[in-house]
Parts: structure tokens; C-alpha cells; sequence
DNA sequence: GTGGACAACTA
DNA sequence: TAGTTGTC
């Protein structure tokens, strides 16, 4: 099976034409046996050009892999048919005595996307290593960062008086490099830039943040300086990619040709959003987090460059040192599930790094069907209607509450019940899907037999790469732009889970345990007394519920936590065995919350799950005092929006009375600004009443004046009450009265947590 | 170039 | 009620 997954090296005697578009299409032809087995395997295709497409291509790795060897490949893209067939004519006559030739046509089918074929992961690595067979530490991969100088908070490179004042290079062969804007004037610092990147000749150029920042500005420095930045390997430019969206040219990206660029704030981005752990994304606070920080690491804030090179340069070049130094060190932790992903699929590394995950899959199965000259699906129309299942039976807090979930309930799903969709007659669907699982099962094995804390987390980077794989397999199925979706598999795939939850429910309450919460694949319960507080003795009480589920379908016990609160359904917190809480749910804690809000109410939440009932009261009081008083940090007080649409796209829909007016966006339009889609706005309430129309009554953070505060009082004191009801269903009405009060002297030693059953019927049909 | 449903909350 | 944030 592995074959089907890294299938662009195992292919044969493919030749395919290819329709990008209506008027571009691509010949693919493989020299017949003529090239040794060895070989074979990493690089099987080849393009015919007449336009050298072949001259970026990795030099460096392919002399190296395939050292003596002599043979050649072409490139061709055409811009209309009459070319095309012109060219396979040319072709035929030429080389049908040394190459087995087959041409297939899609161009009359419904297919637009033929990414998969091999030979288009080709041509988009143009001049790029493959990785095929490597290690990721086989790959060359330079770390840059720059520092800039201004007299302005934020450095702009479009403002001559601004410049470059410190190029930091790394690789990961030890070699570290300062260009220093002491010695050397901007335009000099750019040529030796250049040159050394063109010596030195990376495959890969990492940085934090380096798509939006350190690159940007390099070229607009270059320009400026009328330096030729060619640090491809062809001798080229970085190409700023754009895109048409809204009649509006958008970036999406740098191009560097025959080099790859990791952008580690992506890749930091892409971690989260499956933990969801970070605070920020900078890569002091990341580095401190995966405790890859330096040794002394000096630590400047943006804003004090300018005061560092006055005053203390060197400092500066030992900070700048080391946050390429991290970088490399983040890239080590992030990248290889990337970097090894990109072996598997027809995609470059950083389409690998930039695309879904469907289109990944999709990629796999097109490829599976390519290669066996089956036909290819259209999507179906229509929608999944179930979900998982969702469900709470108890609020309040509780003791020795213990953990158990289904493992990779859904792949377990599609594997024991062996549902596919139905279109795929090749079977390709499963086959890649248990395969992808025991690749992972592999990784995870590293893991827990790694010896050093980065082989670890390395392999759990892998397999959590593995993971989001596999459980994109359920997704595809009802993602309506996918070729191979089915509807009913997808919902199939969701009845039967749950199902199987449904069962676990009914298992544990029959035995006498409490369910006080259940989603989707897990489940928070109490065990039944006689097992207790024992953890070895829940482990067997859950191996026996286990034994009650189908076969394939592993339920694993994921510890005993020592208190849990049980707010609402997807509500939730948790207190362990080491005393840290961890908070679920959008309403305990949320983004979208004033800072003071989101600390109230997980202070809160850590006071009762500790049974701290008077600090509650003590908290509240003086949160009160503290907003009454106008004492506040405003910034505590002040929400912080992204701006999704674009401001006149606000403004029409606001004028056609399609959108609801508000305050983010006023307060962008107003500021005069040119406030883009993505950006962030941070503001405050004014105004004297609590129910204040928030558009209308609003202020920027940066427009605030702390001699003349103007902070809606009476708005934030309801604000606080408000979230202060989120605590009424743990207490009774009495003691909630008098917690929550402004009083002092009070006792609170009678007082009880309340926890309530509520009550349910489950279907379990 | 593009996974999904379900839940709570805010304006 | 639509949009956002969150869980799985």
C-alpha cells in the first residue's frame, strides 16, 4: 500500500496529457528503461521542453544521488492545442524508438484538477530537491533574520531615512554570520547578502515571520538600493505571488526560485490550531514554550532597536544571533511532518505546508486512480446531516472524575465498518487509510521509545502530522467540493459513533459510575465507588467497558483528574493530579472576552475547583473597586476584533442593511487608517450607561488618554455582572447573593459548591 | 485553493 | 438572527 502513497516513485509508463486550464496543457513522458532501478526511484518522469524548464533543477542532489549517470529531462507547457498535438507529433517521430509513448487525453472530461500526477510535483519543484529518501537533516537550510532602524514605532520600508542595520544568518551545520550595518553601508550589506546566500546556495530559507517581514522588506531595500537581490538559483529575483480576489490584488506569497521558504510563524500557526495552547505567536514567547530558548538569551523589544544600536550595538548583534538561531531550532521542531509529508504527496513543501487537508487526500486517491487509468469522479451535491454526539448529565464540581476516549474514534469507524465512499471502485479509499494508520502507530512508537526530549517532540510532530491526515479522511466525505465525497458514508460514519458513545454511557451508568460529560469521542465520569480514588483499579474498570465495544474500536484511560467543573456542554475545566487547570470552552474562556473578563472567570474557575470560596468574593471585590475607581489597566478593559471583510465591503453591506453596524469597524473607517482584512482592532466602551450602543460608543486603545479617563464605568460594572452569572448554577441563590456582594467581614465557610443532575432521556435505539 | 457538526455567546 | 469562538 505504501506504494499508493508514495506512488511518485513506484509509477511506470505513465504519460498523461494534462488540461490546466482551457488553454494550457502538459505532456508527460517517461524514458523507457533507461534509466538504472536506483535511480528509478527518486526521480521516474520527465518533461520534454524546448524551453529549459530543467535548468533550475537541484543540481546539487541530483549529482549526488546520481552520480555518472546520464540522461535527461524536459519540460513542456503549451499554450494551445494546435501546439500541442503538434508537439506529441514531434515527439512520436523523434523519440517513439527510445521512449515508450502513450498519450492519454483527459481534456474532455469533467476533471479540473489533476494535481496529483506525479509529474506536476515535478515542474512545481523545479530546481528543488524532491526529499525523496532524505532525512531532513540532509537538506541545507539557512536561517535569516534582519533588524532595521527607525525613528518610528514601526520600521517601514518604504521611508528612506529607515534601513537595514543587521543581517543574521545561521544553517544547521553550525555556521553562524553577522552582516553588520556597522561596517558596511545598506546597498553593501545587500550585495554580501546575496552573495553569500548564492555560495552558500540553500535548499531551504527559514525565518520567523520572514513572508511578511524580513523578505518584504529585503526587496524593497533592494530596489531602493538598485541591488540586484538574485538569490535564486537561477539567478532570479523573489517573486512576490499575488492573487486576484474582489477585483483586488492580495499576496499570498514570496517565491524564491529553486529554493524553499519556511516561514516558522506558519508553521507555529498550523501547531496551534491543533493545541491550541499559545498565548502569542512570537517566536520569544514559542521558543520559551518548546524550552528551546538560549543560553543568555538577550531579550529587545522592538520599539528599543533604535536605542540598542546607539547605545549598545553588540547587544544587538547577539540578540539578532540568537533569534536565527531559534528559528532553526523551531524549524527542527516543526518542519519534518512537512518535510516528510512532501515525500508522500504530489505537492511542493510549501503547498504541503500551505494547503488543506483535503486536497491532500484528494491527491492521494486522483493519483491511485491516475496511475491504474480509472476514471475520476465528479462531486455530489447534497449535505451531511449528523454530527457527533454531545451531552451533559451533571454541573457543579467533582471529585476523582476520570478520563477515557475513544482512540481515533472515526478512522477506527471507517476501518472496522469499512465505509468508503461509494465512488471509489478501486478501493483506494481504505487501503490508504489503514495504511496511513499504521504509519502513524510507527511514529508514535519513535516517540515513546525517543531518548532526548527533540526526538520526542519531533515524533509527536510527526504523528500529530499522521493524525490530522488520517482524521481528514472523515471530513472529505462531506466536504462538497471533494471528487470522492458521499454524504451518507459521512453520516453513517457519525450514527455509528454515535452509537458506540451512547453504548459507553449506558456501560458505565449500568455498573454504577456517573457520566458527567460526553463529546463526540470521550468521556468525563465518576467511577462507580468500589473502584474509588485506585487509578489502577479505574484502569481495569474501563479495560472492562472497553471489552463491551466492538472489536477495533480501542477506548483508552487517560488518568483521574483530581476535580472537574462541569459548566455546560463543550464547558468545562479541569484540575490534575499536579495542581494545573486547564479551561475548555468558549464561554469560560474566549478570545473574544476583555482580558479582564477571561482572567475574572478563570481565577474564579481555579478558586472553586480549589474550594476557595472566599477568594471569589475578595476577587470580585476588588475587580469592582478597581473599574469603579477607573483604576483599570484600560487594556484589560478592551476587546480586541480582527477585521474579516474589507471596510468598504462593511460599508456597502452596512448601506444595503445586509450587516448589523460595529464598533471594530466604525472605529477603523473613522480612524482614517488603512486598516486591511485580517487586521486587529483594539478598543473601548465610552459613554455613561451600561446599555450603550457599542458603534456608537466607542474609542481605540492607542486613542486613550489616561488624564482624562472615559471609560464606560457603568458598562464594564454590568459587564462584570454579567459574566458574574456564569457562577449563579454552582451556588444557591442566598450564597451567590452574598459572594458576589461588596460587603465585607462575611463568612463563607458554609457555604457548597451546588451540583446538579440534569436530567435526561437518551435514545439508544 | 477550499474538511465537518455541535454548542455557547454577543451584538 | 448572523457572526465569532470554541470542542472534538
Amino acid at each position: 500500500m505504501d506504494e499508493l502513497i508514495y506512488g511518485h516513485n513506484q509509477e511506470k509508463n505513465i504519460v498523461a496529457v494534462q488540461q490546466f486550464d482551457e488553454s494550457t496543457v502538459r505532456i508527460y513522458i517517461r524514458e523507457k528503461d533507461t534509466v538504472r532501478e536506483e535511480i528509478r526511484k527518486f526521480y521516474p518522469f520527465f518533461f520534454l521542453s524546448d524551453k529549459s524548464y530543467i535548468e533550475g533543477f537541484n543540481k546539487k542532489f541530483w549529482l549526488k544521488k546520481l552520480a555518472g549517470n546520464n540522461f535527461y529531462q524536459y519540460a513542456c507547457a503549451f499554450e494551445d492545442l494546435t501546439d500541442m498535438w503538434n508537439a506529441i507529433r514531434y515527439i512520436l517521430r523523434n523519440y517513439s524508438n527510445k521512449h515508450m509513448i502513450k498519450v492519454e487525453s483527459y481534456i474532455d472530461t469533467d476533471i479540473i484538477y489533476l494535481r496529483p500526477d506525479p509529474v506536476h510535483q515535478f515542474l512545481l519543484q523545479t530546481g528543488i530537491t524532491l526529499f525523496k529518501g532524505m532525512e531532513f537533516n540532509d537538506v541545507y537550510r539557512i536561517q535569516l533574520d534582519i533588524e532595521t532602524y527607525s525613528k518610528h514605532r514601526f520600521s517601514n520600508p518604504e521611508r528612506i531615512e529607515d534601513r537595514i542595520i543587521l543581517i543574521s544568518l545561521t544553517d544547521n551545520r553550525g555556521w553562524e554570520y553577522i552582516i553588520d550595518g556597522r561596517k558596511k553601508s545598506e546597498r553593501q550589506m545587500l550585495i554580501e547578502l546575496v552573495e553569500i546566500i548564492r555560495k552558500k546556495d540553500p535548499d531551504i530559507i527559514e525565518g520567523h515571520n520572514i513572508l511578511n517581514f524580513d523578505l518584504p522588506y529585503l526587496i524593497k531595500r533592494a530596489e531602493l538600493n538598485e541591488v540586484d537581490l538574485s538569490i535564486g538559483r537561477d539567478g532570479s529575483k523573489p517573486k512576490i505571488t499575488t492573487t486576484t480576489y474582489d477585483r483586488e490584488t492580495v499576496f499570498t506569497g514570496i517565491e524564491i526560485y529553486g529554493r524553499h521558504i519556511i516561514d516558522t510563524l506558519i508553521l507555529v500557526q498550523l501547531y496551534d490550531f491543533v493545541k491550541r495552547e499559545f498565548e502569542s505567536y512570537s517566536l520569544k514567547y514559542v521558543s520559551k514554550y518548546f524550552g528551546i530558548t538560549s543560553e543568555d538569551r538577550i531579550y529587545i523589544p522592538g520599539e528599543k532597536i533604535a536605542w540598542y544600536w546607539d547605545n549598545d550595538p553588540d547587544s544587538l548583534v547577539k540578540y539578532a544571533l540568537q533569534d536565527a538561531h531559534e528559528t532553526r531550532k523551531l524549524s527542527e521542531l516543526l518542519t519534518p511532518p512537512y518535510f516528510y509529508l512532501t515525500q508522500m504527496l504530489p505537492f511542493s513543501f510549501w503547498q504541503v505546508i500551505k494547503s488543506g487537508s483535503s486536497s491532500k487526500i484528494e491527491s492521494l486517491l486522483v493519483r491511485a486512480y491516475l496511475k491504474r487509468r480509472h476514471s475520476i469522479p465528479k462531486p455530489d451535491t447534497g449535505f451531511q446531516t449528523t454530527g457527533g454526539y454531545t451531552d451533559i448529565f451533571y454541573t457543579g464540581v467533582f471529585e476523582n472524575v476520570a478520563h477515557a476516549d475513544i482512540e481515533s474514534l472515526y478512522p477506527s469507524i471507517m476501518i472496522k465498518f469499512k465505509i468508503a465512499p461509494q465512488k471509489d471502485e478501486l478501493g483506494i479509499f481504505l487501503q490508504m487509510l489503514e495504511s496511513l494508520t499504521k504509519m502513524r502507530l510507527e511514529a508514535k512508537h519513535k516517540m515513546k521509545n525517543a531518548t532526548t526530549p527533540e526526538e520526542k517532540s519531533k515524533y509527536d510532530a510527526v504523528q500529530s502530522a499522521f493524525k490530522i491526515l488520517i482524521n481528514s479522511f472523515y471530513g472529505y466525505l462531506g466536504y462538497s467540493r471533494a471528487i470522492f465525497n458521499d454524504y451518507e458514508s459521512a453520516d453513517k460514519v457519525t450514527t455509528t459513533g454515535q452509537k458506540i458513545l451512547k453504548k459507553l454511557i449506558l456501560e458505565i451508568t449500568n455498573r454504577g459510575g456517573k457520566v458527567i460529560e460526553a463529546d463526540t469521542d470521550g468521556i468525563y465520569f465518576i467511577p462507580p465507588e468500589e473502584f474509588s480514588t485506585d487509578e489502577e483499579k479505574v484502569k481495569e474498570f474501563v479495560k472492562d467497558i472497553a471489552s463491551t465495544l466492538p472489536e477495533g474500536i480501542n477506548l483508552a484511560f487517560n488518568g483521574i483528574y483530581k476535580k472537574m467543573l462541569s459548566y455546560k456542554k463543550k464547558n468545562y475545566a479541569l484540575l490534575d493530579k499536579n495542581g494545573n487547570i486547564e479551561i475548555k470552552g468558549a464561554s469560560l474562556i474566549s478570545r473574544g472576552m476583555e482580558p479582564f473578563a477571561r482572567k475574572y472567570i478563570s481565577e474564579c474557575v481555579k478558586f472553586l475547583l480549589n474550594n476557595e470560596i472566599e477568594k471569589i468574593h475578595e476577587l470580585y471585590k476588588s475587580l469592582f473597586k478597581s473599574i469603579a475607581e477607573r483604576k483599570i489597566d484600560i487594556y484589560e478593559l478592551a476587546k480586541t476584533e480582527t477585521l474579516r471583510e474589507r471596510l468598504d465591503r462593511y460599508q456597502e453591506l452596512v448601506r444595503l442593511g445586509k450587516r448589523n453596524r460595529s464598533a471594530a469597524y466604525e472605529l477603523a473607517i473613522a480612524s482614517g487608517r488603512n486598516y486591511r482584512q485580517g487586521d486587529k482592532i483594539t478598543y473601548y466602551i465610552t459613554g455613561s450607561s451600561p446599555d450603550v450602543r457599542s458603534f456608537e460608543n466607542c474609542k481605540l486603545v492607542d486613542d486613550w488618554n489616561p488624564l482624562r479617563r472615559d471609560e464606560n464605568v457603568q458598562y464594564y460594572l454590568f459587564k462584570l455582572n454579567d459574566y458574574t452569572r456564569r457562577f449563579e448554577v454552582f451556588f444557591k441563590p442566598e450564597d451567590f447573593k452574598k459572594i458576589f456582594s461588596l460587603k465585607d467581614g462575611l463568612n463563607f465557610d458554609d457555604v457548597q459548591i451546588v451540583t446538579r443532575k440534569i436530567s435526561r432521556e437518551i435514545d439508544f435505539d
